[in-house]
DNA sequence: CGTTATTTTATCCTATACGATTTTCTAGAA
DNA sequence: TTCTAGAAAATCGTATAGGATAAAATAACG
């Protein structure tokens, strides 16, 4: 194999700081975009002469992308990515979610102060805007309001252990992927991104992106009311909505 | 600096796969001996030449630490232990303990199988075992013992999300830490691990170690029994209890 | 005495070689 | 022709030196 002899010893930019976390947030970029698919290899000379660094970035990347379970490591084959989520761990998360996510948004009620208030407000008015343009980038926005939404009344509730958790949990990300499976296993790869959007903009337009953030301004509402029990209930409700939007077939094999 | 120049070519042990995993280990039982201070820098080339490898497996086991919350990274220091927990830290900790476990315990009184029954006996002896000899090493024992007793009852409850989180928390060894810590910075290297002792064998002599077990004997027998309710709230009254344990003043000041 | 400039130090990143292991390919025998 | 055994290739893991850049320390100057 040939290699780049040197690099030009001058074209060397300026570049900022922290290499490696940048590494991290493309490859990452990467597994959610499909484009390393789960439970194919990864290479990492090869990343690392596409990503035109050195390995060691690279290597660092990974290692905290397998903390995060996003990447596995075989001991002596390579990295890989984590396969999709089964129904039975997608049926765990949600679990996990109604046990914790409730009781965050009952203290967030309880503990809110005008800051959060705030704060809450600014992020229900960045939902509705996003619902409205942003046709081809809806599902970005709201995937991303989604995530700081459920983030922000975590971090409202005044624990931070368990917004760290929450954060963890790359529910958003990893679930959706759960979400496509059934389907995405059959696409070869060239037609997969075009097929990907074509998901997001049938599962936005058949309205469930609205809904969801109909549940959520009644969970921001009640926050900002302040009353807790309306607060974990809506939240409650919240989740087990969404997690039948995600995934019928999860549902009933839960019952 | 003077350097080994060439390893010896022929002195090299088939060593066994995964270096940095083994790496990782000891970086992380450095941090639990105290051997790396809470919020002293931890210098790559240092640690290598000390343990005696490489800087590529430092690096990994370093960024995986970080996304373990038990290292930190600036941007262009260095690497530092995280510090102690506070006591607000302590008690979300435990908050969010009396959110997941009791449910775990509840789950596991309803779906244990004999195989869970035969493995959540064993623990219970080995516990037993434990307390009455290794004089030395009793804390060490009852420590492991809490942590397998904790994750096995997770793993239990058939919710593998679960179990990975609580396998996350580091509970046990990085709150022990605040349970230290009052007293341990007083204290200067040489004299650290003889004190760590101590404290180890008053904490476990004033029957702490004792009184945990009676709780986990509790907790276990309601499983085997399969009575759910009985489970959860055991389990619930060994945390609380166990917060009271550790720290007298994050209960005062939870108040 | 305080401020700026230079030197030193430290850390990050790069590059590259080599050993170890797994996998793949080829060749010979049943 | 098919199966097994050995050789070759690919890839991972390790090692290590050195350059670039930013922070810290020191010295020079107002």
């Amino acid at each position: 194999m040939k290699k780049k002899v040197t690099t030009p010893p001058v074209k060397r930019i300026p570049r900022r700081s922290v290499l490696s976390d940048e590494i991290y947030e493309m490859i990452k970029a990467k597994i959610f975009d499909y484009e390393i698919a789960p439970g194919s290899r990864v290479n990492i000379d090869a990343l690392s002469v596409k990503l035109e660094v050195s390995q060691t970035p690279v290597r660092e990347a990974l290692a905290r992308l397998e903390s995060d379970g996003l990447i596995e490591k075989e001991p002596l084959k390579g990295y890989k990515a984590t396969q999709l989520l089964t129904i039975k761990e997608l049926n765990d998360l949600f679990q996990f979610r109604l046990l914790v996510e409730p009781w965050a948004a009952e203290q967030a009620a309880k503990f809110i102060d005008n800051t959060g208030k705030t704060a809450l407000k600014a992020e229900m008015q960045s939902a509705k805007t996003a619902i409205k343009f942003a046709d081809e980038n809806q599902y970005q926005a709201l995937s991303e309001h989604d995530s700081r939404f459920h983030t922000l009344i975590s971090s409202i509730s005044g624990n931070q252990t368990i917004a760290d958790f929450y954060e963890r949990t790359h529910c958003h990300l990893h679930l959706f992927r759960l979400y496509m499976a059934n389907k995405l296993h059959l696409i070869d790869g060239e037609s997969r991104a075009d097929y990907v959007q074509e998901l997001f903009e049938k599962y936005y337009q058949s309205g469930s992106g609205q809904l969801a953030i109909k549940e959520h301004d009644a969970i921001a509402k009640a926050i900002l009311d302040q009353n807790s029990k309306a607060a974990k209930a809506a939240m409650h409700a919240h989740i087990e909505s969404s997690l039948k939007r995600f995934s019928p077939a999860a549902v009933a094999a839960n019952r």
